[in-house]
Formats: C-alpha cells, structure tokens, sequence
DNA sequence: TCTGGGGTCCTCCTTCCG
DNA sequence: TCTGCGGAAGGAGGACCC
C-alpha cells in the first residue's frame, strides 16, 4: 500500500488520481482509491504467478536423471489414455498435454511413457508451496503446480516484485532442484500472462531458455496485452473462440474495442462483460487462500465399452465408495449426488438427485442416485461412468431407522443403519490402507479411482 | 487403436410454492 | 376454486481451467 499526499487535486476523480499519481489516464484505472482528501491512498497490488517448469516431468528426471534429454511422456499409456505432461525434447515433436496418447504416440513413437505417481507430485507440491508461504500468506493455488502470490505486502521486506520472483526461484531450485518462471504484475490475469511469456520454448530447433521471470509494469497492461491473440485471455476456450473469430476478433486490442452489449448478446452476459474488462486490462480480482471445495466427484474410462446396468453399477460402487471415504474425510455431507455417463459415440448424459437431508455413506449415496440407472439406456455402449457430490451441509446426527416405528428406505436413513459400520471401516482403512476392506462388488477389480487419472493403462 | 480426470461456474429450462 | 405470476430451487448441459 503506497500513501501518497495530494497538496492539489481536482474534483473530477480520475484527474485526481491521475494527478496524484503522475500516470496517464490508463494506469490511474489500476489503483483502488481507498480515502479521497488530504491524503489519497492508492493500493498498486504485486502479484505473482509461479509456473512450475513440466512439472511432472521434472520430478521423474529427478528420480530418473538417465532420461534427461529424452522425449519423456507422463500420462495414460493406454489407447484411451491422455498426456498429462511431456518434456521440451517431446514437445519438439508436437506432443503437448492434454494429447490423447494415441497421437502423442504417432507423433513421437520413441517417447517414454511414465505412469505419473500423484502423492509423489503433491509431495513435492507441498514443499514448493511451502517456500511461498515464506514470502506471503496470500497463496491462491490453481493446481498442484500453479500459484498466484500476493506480495504487496511483502515488497517493503523483501524488495521490489521481481526481486521476490528471483529468490523464489533461487530458492525452489536450491531445495526441490526445480525450476519455475515467474509473472509479476498488478493483477493476477496479467501476471499469469506473463509467466507464460517467461517460459521456456520448444522449437524444430532445441529448446529456446526462457527469461524466467517477466514484469508488467503499472500503466504498460494495455502495451502488453493488446498485441496478443484473443485466445491467450484466460476464459476463451475453443467454443468462445470459435463465436469471437466469426465476430472478426482475433486479438485482445480487437475484443477490447468490440461493442459491449453486442458482446455480451453473443458470448453471454457474465462472460462478455468478464473478457471486455480483461481485454482493457481491468482486473480487480483478488488472490484468496485456499477455499472450501464445494464438489467431490469420481470418473473413469474403462478400456473397452460396457453395455449392461450390472456392470455399470459395480464400478459405480467403486467410485461411490471412494468419493464417500473422501467426503468423511474432510467432514463434508453432500445433498446432491449426480451420475455422469459418457458413451461410446461421446455424448455424455447427467442425472442428479437431491436428497432432503445430507449424506454420508457410500450406502445412501448409492441408494439416491440407483433409481436413475434404470432410466438410462446402455445398448450405445458406456466408454466412461462418473459419480460426483455437491451441495454440502453441516453432518447431522441421524435418527434412528426406526424412530417413528416404521422402517423407511430413504437414502439418509441408511447412514443410520451404516454409521457403525462405516466408522469402522473407515478406522480399518487409517490403519492398513484403503484396499485393506472394500464393498464385496468391487473384490475382483484392482483399479482404485483415481490411481490412474490419465486413462486406463494398457493392462486396463 | 483418436479424444482423461477433477473441479468450478454459467445458462437455460422445469417444477414447485405462495 | 381456478388461473397467472414471480421467485427459488433443482436438473441438465456446456464451457473452461489445469
């Protein structure tokens, strides 16, 4: 926060602050004006984005340092699977993440596929993130390899934002032999555009180094944005991209000067208005500490198609009994519980239930959400099923099955009839592992939910 | 042999209720 | 008693992110 002290200042608002500041009618936008009067205060925010570097490529080079300078692959090596992350050497071929492995696999067939080993990643996840709390308390992680950094803060202590960038990758390096590139900034979206322009780049060539850390000053946003493709600004995937070419917007200078209302009428009213401020450089969004997850869900591919409800619902078990463990565990009842089914031409179909009160074990969620399979039909073939839980409310003491002398089959009254059970069950799994005891349906599969997040292996 | 998994948010539509 | 209206809540699907 810098205070500055205005001897003079206009009653027109902008000039004031324009003024006081000394910036043009651009910058003067980005201070929040926290007391107009004698002393006008302006709040120029520092933000960072820290990108780590192929994250989980490089933490197999880590323990793998033979294949350093080798197209590494980390992703699902089966036919349905994807490529989570691949190294520079891979790049060159064209192989990025988010690939599906059957094409990485064409582009380069010499790459080396690794599995990926989440709690290992969100180990050394935790380690990173923990060298930013040094610096801030103001973390907003995106993903296991992503953060924005509030230093405003900080700057006083430590230095200017770039200075706070090159200990944080100093420091990243020294303990975790990571590296990272850093984006600073006033706002965040701009700081995340920068740290992408702070990257290293994959050509036919080799690998071009990148600058590692990039600074956006106050008042250069606008020098800095427009030039860039409307499809860098975060929130224009492919279908908003799709909507904004035909509108003959191809850079963010084109969308920021584009028709507002004409805009929203196209894109949607929220959306519309959120990239019309980001193309000029307005965002005021601010970098908050974790926040409380507000769904939990399960989906898998399965390696061939399935075409009977009986098979649907034993992985459904699976999957339900997986995201109940992980509801119990972070003390979240979900009311609203939806079955997703994807099939095998790729249209994909939800069906939700929401039940009068929360929900705790896999018993219930199941019985709530088993009506809706018997509307589906699966002659098209299922290539993926999913359960996910939201609408979360307090846990609640629930009655007995029998309190009111008649045995009801509501799905809240099983967490009556299963608490015991499910306490137990859960203390068993704290003490041996979660394959140590599982619902009798699922003893002859092997795939735990979420172990292979990339896709089915090869194996299935 | 093409296209994962986990999560959030938005929009549109339907249903329910006063 | 019937009908219409508006708001809230739920359901479905789409889009986006990493």
């Amino acid at each position: 926060m810098a205070t500055l002290k205005v001897f003079c200042y206009s009653i027109d608002l902008g000039a004031a602050t324009g003024m006081a500041t000394g910036m043009t009618t651009h910058n003067h936008r980005r201070c929040r004006i926290v007391e107009i009067g004698s002393v006008l205060a302006v709040n120029a925010r520092t933000i960072l984005h820290v990108d780590m570097d192929m994250f989980y490529v490089a933490v197999e080079l880590r323990r793998h340092p033979e294949l350093r300078g080798l197209p590494v692959v980390v992703g699902g090596d089966g036919a349905r699977g994807v490529v989570a992350a691949a190294s520079y050497e891979a790049r060159r071929f064209g192989v990025f993440s988010a690939m599906s492995s059957y094409q990485a696999r064409r582009l380069c067939p010499q790459a080396i596929f690794l599995p990926g080993d989440q709690e290992l990643y969100s180990q050394v996840s935790a380690e990173v993130f923990d060298i930013f709390a040094d610096f801030t308390p103001l973390v907003e992680g995106l993903s296991l390899d992503e953060a924005f950094l509030d230093v405003s803060g900080a700057v006083r202590l430590f230095g200017g934002g770039v200075q706070i960038a090159h200990m944080i990758r100093e420091r990243v390096r020294d303990e975790t032999s990571l590296a990272c590139c850093v984006g600073v900034a006033p706002s965040k979206f701009i700081a995340k555009l920068a740290s992408k322009a702070a990257k290293p780049r994959a050509t036919q060539d080799g690998v071009e180094t990148g600058l590692g850390v990039v600074e956006v000053l106050l008042g250069e946003e606008i020098a800095f944005l427009h030039p860039l493709p409307v499809r860098a600004l975060w929130g224009v995937g492919p279908a908003t991209f799709e909507k904004l070419q035909l509108l003959g917007i191809d850079t963010v200078r084109d969308l920021a000067s584009f028709d507002l209302r004409t805009l929203r009428s196209i894109i949607g009213e929220v959306n519309g208005l959120h990239l019309h401020e980001l193309a000029n450089g307005r965002d005021e969004r601010a970098v908050v500490p974790s926040s409380e997850a507000k769904s939990i869900s399960h989906e898998e591919t399965f390696s061939e198609d399935i075409y009977t409800r009986n098979e649907i619902y034993g992985h459904l078990v699976r999957l339900t009994d997986a995201v109940a463990r992980r509801c119990r565990a972070d003390q979240l009842s979900p009311r609203t519980c939806t079955v997703k089914i994807k099939f095998a031409n790729f249209t994909s179909i939800t069906r939700s239930r929401t039940s009068e009160m929360p929900l705790s074990s896999a018993q219930a969620i199941l019985r709530l959400i088993e009506p809706v399979l018997d509307e589906i039909e699966y002659s098209l073939g299922v290539r993926l099923v999913g359960i996910s839980t939201r609408n979360f409310a307090e846990p609640l003491d629930q009655p007995s099955l029998f309190d009111d002398g008649v045995l009801s089959t509501q799905a809240s009254d099983l967490d009556a009839v299963w608490r015991d059970a499910t306490t137990a069950i859960d203390e068993i799994r704290e003490k041996f592992g979660t394959g140590a005891i599982r619902p009798a349906r699922t003893l002859n599969t092997q795939r735990e939910p979420g172990a292979s997040p990339w896709g089915p292996s090869r194996q299935g």
